[in-house]
DNA sequence: TTTGAAAATAGCAACCG
DNA sequence: CGGTTGCTATTTTCAAA
């Protein structure tokens, strides 16, 4: 087993990052070649842990969910991540967290169903975190892309 | 069909949302139903627009793209933002665009090979728009939770 | 990497409660 | 009317070339 991708590796990962649903009989049609090959290097690239999995692509504002918030946060002392980093997972409304470096220490991204639900949950579940200094948010009028980095080169 | 999804939709988003390529067959075993009934919702909430798509998640640091950066985009004037967006998207490297309000008018995120290409890519391709006011930047160290809100209830 | 064949799944139609 | 069952076409998966 190659460690590297080569062209056909890429050419299914853009098919199936803009579908991932898409059986393998069809991949194959589509990147010329046979529906083995598909499973296989899909094998390959699972376990070389390009690929984590596959999820779905979800509109919450059609589930009812109709705030997305980006949340910024300054620690008291920047060691303390781990430990904020903990109790932030355990908020199911915040669904991405990044430990970064430059303007903040940690950023995050939160759904809530609305206003009165943000406002109870930021004040509840983000304020009251242990090493949390302060906190800069932004609210997401639009999602105007998501996407992947296109692999072809 | 109705409109408002129900405990099982939320069953079988929970188990989707996990692995998107899990067969049908599985899900309506583990969700307690038949493979028909999974068939059916899924449809449904493909129709009503709940479920968009599917995708790939990717280690993109195994593919040789170490770098994943926010960038916080103030503009010249708010009113720009559709002229600036457009600019964004011609960018390859950038794969989330928010038009947001609070701190930035514009949030994106963005990944890079390395700080060579990151730092080519921000002057030469983000800098250079016209109608940005100012960016703030911050790297993304560490990316410690990818999910989804939780349908359980 | 492809081919080919067996096992599993998808997708639909008719039926049931 | 939504759910299940059962049937057929398609897909997956593996072994051999």
């Amino acid at each position: 087993m190659k460690d590297r991708l080569d062209t056909v590796d890429h050419r299914i990962l853009t098919l199936l990052t803009e579908d991932a649903q898409m059986n393998y009989t069809e991949v194959a049609k589509r990147a010329g070649i046979s529906p083995g090959t598909v499973h296989m290097r899909m094998r390959k690239m699972r376990n070389l842990g390009v690929i984590r999995g596959a999820t779905l692509t979800l509109d919450y504002s059609k589930m009812g969910w109709k705030l997305t918030v980006f949340l910024g946060i300054y620690l008291r002392e920047a060691s303390l991540y781990e430990k904020v980093i903990e109790k932030l997972l355990e908020v199911p409304e915040v669904v991405k967290v990044h430990h970064s470096t430059g303007k903040y220490d940690v950023f995050i991204k939160v759904h809530a169903k609305d206003s009165i639900h943000y406002r109870q949950l930021y004040q509840e579940s983000i304020l009251t975190i242990e090493g949390i200094q302060g906190v800069e948010s932004f609210i997401s009028l639009e999602e105007r892309a998501s996407r992947h980095i296109s692999f072809d080169s």
